[in-house]
DNA sequence: CTGTATCCTGTAGGATACTG
DNA sequence: CAGTATCCTACAGGATACAG
């Protein structure tokens, strides 16, 4: 089975460096998907497993979760009969859009490389 | 024991978008630590070891082989008596120091909030 | 709908010992 | 010095089932 495609693991060396620090946010498995797709629009608990299909329910949430702990998303319960939860960008959240963009412009250069060569 | 710090996991989703494409990059491990000191300036295998000291000689090698495998990083071996090996980053690999710095800068932040707390 | 709890697996990466 | 090989562990994350 397992459509797995890759596999990597971040070790925060130490507390030395800012790098590291955020790398724990950025390096932490889906985080840079989730925050990519909340960047565009808040999204509720459900759009964001569809938007990111092959993420677990129990990994969504604990990233969430993370990334909220740490002020980087904000979490907004609206009491509706059938009860939505919607998450957004805080403003720190969206200081991480440019080292996103930037992770993705060279993700798209390593693409063309990668059929270059 | 374990003086491990934290762990986190990189999966790619798919092959879909370019941020996955390169956050099987800086999401490895301490690929960005190694791609930040490398970008101060050329370095040996052995001062990297030193610039990085957690990391284990097994992996520095596999994570370098893999820059050089994606042309972000290379490898010359300058034939001296005891041999070295220096590693720099080549031209595709600056360009994910704007990706880094943007990552160390929200670090920066990151940190600042955390103490806020 | 929005999670949470449990179980299980794959694998990243450390430690150690050895090589050219 | 610059690795390579082997063994082993920790833990991220999937799957599944269940809960408010």
């Amino acid at each position: 089975m397992s459509l797995r495609v890759r596999k990597n693991r971040v070790q925060a060396p130490s507390e030395s460096c800012p790098l590291t620090e955020c790398m724990s946010i950025l390096g932490g498995a889906w985080t840079p998907n989730i925050i990519w797709f909340l960047s565009e629009s808040p999204r509720r608990f459900s759009e964001l497993r569809i938007d990111i299909p092959r993420i677990s329910a129990k990994v969504l949430t604990v990233r969430l979760r993370e990334l909220e702990a740490k002020g980087v998303v904000s979490r907004a319960v609206k009491p509706t009969s059938p009860p939505s939860v919607e998450y957004a960008l805080t403003e720190l959240g969206g200081e991480l859009i440019p080292a996103i963009e930037s992770i993705v412009k060279v993700g798209y250069k390593l693409k063309l490389q990668a059929v270059a060569s």
